[in-house]
DNA sequence: ACGTCTTTAGGACAATCGCCCTAAAGAACT
DNA sequence: AGTTCTTTAGGGCGATTGTCCTAAAGACGT
């Protein structure tokens, strides 16, 4: 077998134990063993396990790239565009309920081991901070588009920690409900749109 | 020393590391290390880590009761009651920054560890959710009380998460001001109060 | 000073951790 | 078939894990 192959194995078995388990929680052993491969052989592909953690980070940053982009051209209007988002919550709603959600887990993980790593899982953040800020900026919130895309983000985040605690599938609906009602209330900024305001001066 | 002093003191540690480092990456020696023990005495006063996490847990919804009973000593009115449950997140800013919140981040770990303490570690956030419900109901708002709690609670678990990845200051003052005001445009629901309804219709 | 019960220290235990080395099997090309 | 490079298995390294035992020191009422 390639050693790219194994390695892309390794890396989703990692991935998928990491956010089902903890980082710290999952050993080399327990990798090797869904993988297939001998303990031993994992030197060959990662020195230390820290350098899985880098390779495990750098795939889900690829991997979320490729679902925005597959939001946007999946919907032309931004406000589709951030409903895409909202409902991950529900598509992924099992998984949540049983492990939280994958980025800020990680991220609260790393913290408080203090690991080098953790501002690059934070990346992963940014990854949908910047997206969703460019939606709300073509929805005409130019102003105040970081600070829309950082409550989106939020309230994301709670109902993610929530609905682990309390596994109520009602509780994530109707959530998920307030922040697509939310967001429909959103308007243009009239200050982010000078010329409009002229024409309603005039 | 006292039994009941030396198992306060290891409590006490264990119910910091636990939250500075996560309860998987805290051992005994850890425990025993800060409270100037030997590690073999940890045996007489705990059997098991287990054991210590129920008592780290019993401690913290001790403490939590306490705590909610003084916001309601120290303030009649249930806004304002609610405002010192929001004002956590200034109050403990800087721990929250580097480590979370202590009650979505333990039970985050016991999810994914699938812990036995999970469901007791639930408990620490079904004790703010049944006090902010309370509070919500003698705001006049009996019937949606609980998912008005919920959604407080869901908010305050985002800021934490995003306040630990981000560490920006500025978003965290941002999202407290917006949620105290949308405490403050919280009215008493008219359906909960027929007999304002009619006074209304006299 | 006595005997008794509580609290302690220190170490042993099997298991597992991340990490590393070596030797052989597999693949590819000549 | 022979040579070279890649990929593998297996095991060993010291350190650390949670757990447990034993023996001595401390507190305390008599």
């Amino acid at each position: 077998m390639g050693a790219a192959t194994t390695r892309l194995q390794i890396v989703e078995a990692a991935d998928r134990l990491f956010y089902e388990r903890g980082f710290e929680a999952t050993s080399f052993a327990d990798i090797a063993a869904v993988v297939g491969l001998s303990r031993g052989n994992f030197y060959y592909h990662f020195k230390t396990k820290d350098e899985i953690l880098d390779a495990v980070i750098a795939h889900r940053l690829s991997k979320t790239k490729a679902m925005l982009d597959a939001w946007e051209a999946g919907a032309e209007a931004p406000g589709e565009r951030i409903r895409s988002f909202i409902h991950m919550l529900i598509m992924n709603q099992t998984e949540i309920m049983a492990f939280g959600c994958p980025v800020g887990t990680l991220c609260n993980e790393l913290a408080k081991l203090d690991h080098t790593a953790k501002d690059e899982a934070t990346k992963l953040f940014t990854l949908f901070r910047d997206w969703l800020s460019r939606q709300f900026a073509a929805l005409g919130r130019e102003t105040d588009a970081d600070a829309l895309a950082m409550h989106i983000l939020m309230r994301s985040q709670g109902v993610a920690a929530l609905a682990t605690a309390f596994r109520d599938e009602a509780f994530v609906r109707r959530e998920v409900d307030d922040m697509c009602l939310w967001l429909a209330v959103q308007r243009p900024n009239l200050s982010d749109h000078p010329e409009s305001v002229s024409i309603q001066n005039s």
